[in-house]
DNA sequence: CTCCAGAGTTCCATATTATGGAACCTAACT
DNA sequence: AGTTAGGTTCCATAATATGGAACTCTGGAG
């Protein structure tokens, strides 16, 4: 299944190119060539090959950056497209663990897009589903992207869809700056009776809040396993976010195994 | 300064590679072997150690995609910075051919943003301007995005900057169906006297206008060399959208609902 | 159930290919 | 003119990739 052998160029070579795409500063030729233990001549050939491939290109300064193969893939597709393959992983795991549905969701104009979910037989389905009929301020998806800013807070009133709904301004926002405290945003049955959700955010490698994740499910099994559902949902969206290049403080990455 | 010797695998690895990158289906083990012209043997080892290493990824069907380090690359990055990548050969060509001002820019929100800029002195200058004091009616830009619905049309009234502006409902529909029929935009004068320019779409992928580029200058030099121009403008632009991935005729679009 | 074809993987003797130490180049400093 | 840092080229060597053939697996068709 795996022949570790007659491929060492490639090997070579593409932990090279791992280590340009991975890093976000240009890497300098000398760099590359410490950090992956090869010889001045042979990381010389190689980096040109990969130049001449279009995977990696040298900027003005000579250092070394994603080449035309990236940038271009890049260019070609949607970012949200690209951000369910990478949580795929995340979202299949916690679906695993926890037994309940767990949604990936993007803020798109005022609202929020559901794009991808595990659900409780833990098939994983990518949606595209605007939810036209969950206000932003009753789900905790909602929740978490008017507390970090990436929608902007609601002008209207606050409809009122359960007796538990946040419908004061006020209140929601006692509520949102909760959120940003806790690092995760709470509704029990704000929605609909019975129904209960958290969700915590993912951030970008800008710091920038772009999605969210949400484990949700009947009141009584989410509330009663809240203290294990929103520590596995920070350290996961935690772990997501640093995928995504966001390095809270100064963080150094190594071979992630 | 180089060296086609001594990186055979690569070659044939990298070779490889693009042909899974940049053909936007899945690629079977064997039309990959028969595009490349490698033994089935190496084929096999060349993709299993470009899999090791993230680089391709098999589907549930076998079939080979663009692997994590393409999709966690596409889901970092903004995918402006890199439309901005991939169309800097394009706008560095036209300003060198005509000698004018070349401008790249983006929608966003209700407005036009420009993302890059070659100048008269065909020098490339990354910009990421928002031009508040440019209403969309008045530039070739603005009227690109608004013949192809990539900007929804302004409610408000049409502010008057010139003798030529088009401030009537009717003008400006009837103008952007020409926009539409044409290819391209121009603007005489509209947005300020002396100034002329022509603006041509870019699209993406899936058919969508997300960008569009334009060369403004001088109202006597662009007038004369209008047919020159736009011919060269259309051609151009054409040759991005391929870049990005665009195939005219097979106008596909998914149904998002 | 058996046979066949298509798709892909593994094996291994061979010689072609990648390797790396040393020499070399070229700016940028001093 | 001298030095260093950053990078490239050379070339004898042996380690590496190669590809034909054998093999496995899967899904029909008879």
């Amino acid at each position: 299944m795996t022949p570790q052998t007659g491929t060492q160029a490639i090997d070579r070579a593409a932990r090279l190119l791992t280590l340009v795409v991975q890093s976000e500063e240009p890497r300098s030729f000398t760099s590359l060539a410490e950090d992956s233990d090869l010889a001045k001549s042979t990381t010389s050939r190689l980096l040109q090959a990969l130049e001449r491939h279009h995977l990696v290109r040298r900027d003005r300064d000579g250092a070394y950056r994603p080449g035309p193969l990236f940038t271009g893939y890049a260019a070609r597709h949607d970012p949200v497209d690209d951000l369910v393959q990478v949580a795929e992983p995340t979202l299949q795991r916690m679906g695993d663990a926890v037994g309940e549905t767990v949604n990936l969701s993007v803020p798109r104009g005022e609202t929020v897009v559901q794009v991808a979910q595990v659900d409780s037989t833990y098939r994983l389905s990518a949606t595209n589903w605007l939810d036209v009929d969950t206000p932003p301020h009753c789900s905790a998806l909602g929740k978490v992207f008017y507390a970090y800013g990436t929608l902007p807070l609601p002008t209207g009133r606050l409809e009122r869809r359960t007796g538990r709904t946040l419908t004061s301004r006020t209140a929601l926002e006692r509520d949102l700056a909760q959120v940003v405290r806790r690092g995760f945003a709470v509704t029990h049955e704000e929605l609909e009776p019975g129904l209960s959700a958290i969700a915590a955010p993912v951030r970008h490698r800008d710091g920038a809040v772009i999605a969210a994740v949400s484990v949700s499910g009947p009141t009584t099994r989410i509330e009663e396993r809240i203290d294990e559902l929103s520590r596995l949902l920070v350290a996961e969206t935690k772990r997501l976010s640093a995928a995504l290049g966001y390095r809270p403080g100064k963080a150094r990455k190594d071979g992630a195994a």
